[in-house]
DNA sequence: TATTAAAGAGAATAAAATTCTCATAATTTT
DNA sequence: AAAATTATGAGAATTTTATTCTCTTTAATA
């Protein structure tokens, strides 16, 4: 099963804007709405689409930290993988995670509210695990830019 | 203005599952539909809930690769931030843009269809102007874990 | 060319969002 | 403390949107 250029049209759409009505997104692609629909609801169904989020303000809601932490674990930690990356999923504060290419690091992004904030969840939630062995920090400072798109 | 216990049940609901109906997330911070869509209403008039977008499945569209790049400008190029960042803006394949702290670098998160994919958006992209001194990549390997949520 | 399968249009229905009116509780003012 | 104002909730009414259904057209296949 493969998309074509309505698929991806409509794609495009509503992952920058998931609030248009199927009535206003098949306007754009032009096609009539029911048939619009059942493409949307095929795009869900084949997994195209994982969800629909609400995005929220951070710095209003008062997070105004973001860092990318670098970690490396020990030895015998890298015989734990599974049981860290559970604690990782397990912590709110840490929105992203992925293994590195090259290194043996895990790169993590984690929003926190103020130095502090961070502080204390670096020291009571990484720093706390034996096996980690050094947490490399680097703070954030203005964003740029920041999209959940993809470059349809 | 400032949010109560409700709202931010409310916001917790809708950044996880933007499809929630009113009704039901009604249902779940223990109010009736009307007063629960109107606290949604003025979450968005005040800026708290920034939109809703469509997640899509990036694997499942050819993005298969992800990398995080830092880039180091010269110095005749930070006089021109205003116009590195104008193409940052421009570029798809860049989801985020920071400027971080200690360094006088950018990081940028780069999404792409394969090494050739990231190669090709670098050379032409990023290497090709004259004031970008240094781009390094960071090649993440497996995700595991990415959220939009706040930890509220 | 006949036949089947995909995909679209438009109408009908069901569900959800939005608005309105009224009641209650909390807060402020006198 | 009483009166008045404001904020917030409930429930019904209305409008809009999502969802389903039937029919037609187009495209693909035998």
């Amino acid at each position: 099963m493969s998309l074509n250029q309505v698929d991806r049209q409509i794609l495009a759409l509503i992952q920058q804007d998931a609030s248009l009505s199927t009535a206003e997104i098949a306007d754009k692609v032009g096609l009539s709405q029911s048939p619009c629909w059942r493409r949307i609801a095929k795009l869900e169904q084949d997994g195209y689409i994982k969800g629909k989020v609400a995005l929220l303000d951070d710095k209003k809601l008062g997070f105004d930290m973001l860092v990318y932490a670098n970690v490396r674990l020990s030895n015998h930690g890298r015989n734990n993988l599974a049981e860290f990356e559970e604690l990782i999923l397990s912590y709110d504060e840490v929105t992203e995670c992925y293994t590195m290419a090259g290194t043996m690091d895990f790169m993590l992004r984690i929003i926190s509210k103020g130095i502090d904030g961070y502080e204390r969840f670096v020291r009571d939630n990484l720093l706390n695990l034996e096996y980690v062995q050094e947490v490399h920090s680097n703070v954030t400072m203005t964003c740029v830019k920041r999209t959940t798109a993809l470059p349809l």
